[in-house]
DNA sequence: CTCCAGTAAGTAAATGAGTACTTACTTGTA
DNA sequence: TACAAGTAAGTACTCATTTACTTACTGGAG
């Protein structure tokens, strides 16, 4: 095996991201990790500082990505729910991720979201009256992941739950339901 | 102790609640649930045939009170969100477990939900278009659950977050979040 | 150009703290 | 007394973390 402790590194973190995704942090194991990324515990710590760490490492990879690829657009927020929706689609770690964080590690959850603080609230104050713009924040959140969070139980009475059209249609009921809230009451 | 076996049973489930809703099913210890019941290990082995059976039981139980304490209302499902909210509010348990349960045990979250498809679905139809009755469902649930489910780090810019004004004012957002989605488009 | 220490990268196996679940027993009540 | 309810102390793991070791690359002295 070739040594390259960057590339290491980050097969360890594509696997953490993966087994942490699926397990949780207390369901998540160390060891699977390490084979999966055909590594060795041991790198864990080296890299890490134990699980812990790498668990908060992939967490704050996974928000940030999500950051860069799809920014706060004020000027559009309803178009910008259906780019959530999308990425949440693509990358359904992300999702998981937070969830898990935010039952888990409720700590790792509480900063990185300052991120979003500046950049949407001043712009949607004024629109959406009397909802103010943490309002319109947290509902657009919740719309698009509404889909992802649902039980199975609900989602899986569509005619045709899984093929592209009903995706392409949740991501339009998405986009509507926000263009609704925000639209000023007849 | 007096010898009360439908008593004990009972606290075993609620100590099972506070203890999965807090740590879910693998961080969850059944040490700490019997003695918090004031019972024993093997009393949970009797009952409920191990950690799992205990785990999908509360989960149950959960679901069983909120269907119970706030069916679905087709005829105003505003206002049945803002009870959902209030729900939420007081039973931040419930919540948690089925979070929880969605990413650990998604095989019992599947069937309980069926109980709602008969009741709102025809009704909320022709209210909403383009959105289907499964889109509002889908919606209402996440608009409930929004404030519960948000990172601190979001929910935490408001003015004052813990008052019961807060409070009050969260769940008349959400009423009017559903309002005005179900609104019709002017 | 060639060795060859020195160091970074990687590995295997032990350690030790917990943990779900069971067995063998005791106590209260009808 | 008989049986249901309850208890305590194992048993047989599993898992995060550490220790002690081996392997490959690098840069400078000969």
């Amino acid at each position: 095996m070739a040594r390259d402790a960057a590339a290491t590194k980050e097969r360890i973190l594509a696997a953490a991201t993966m087994e942490f995704a699926a397990h949780g942090f207390a369901g998540g194991r160390v060891e699977r990790i390490a084979s999966q990324a055909q590594s060795n515990v041991r790198m864990i710590y080296a890299y890490y500082d134990g699980k812990s760490g790498l668990f908060d490492a992939t967490l704050a990879e996974a928000l940030r990505r999500m950051a860069e690829n799809v920014p706060p657009r004020p000027e559009d927020l309803a178009g910008w729910a259906g780019d959530v929706f999308d990425h949440h689609q693509r990358f359904p770690e992300v999702l998981r991720l937070s969830m898990w964080a935010q039952l888990e590690r409720p700590e790792a959850t509480a900063e990185p979201h300052d991120i979003y603080r500046n950049k949407t609230l001043a712009v949607a104050t004024a629109a959406a009256r009397p909802l103010s713009a943490v309002d319109v924040l947290v509902f657009i959140y919740a719309i698009a992941q509404a889909w992802q969070l649902s039980p199975e139980g609900l989602t899986g009475l569509e005619d045709d739950p899984v093929s592209g059209e009903a995706v392409a249609a949740r991501r339009q009921s998405v986009v509507t339901a926000v263009e609704r809230m925000l639209q000023a009451h007849p």
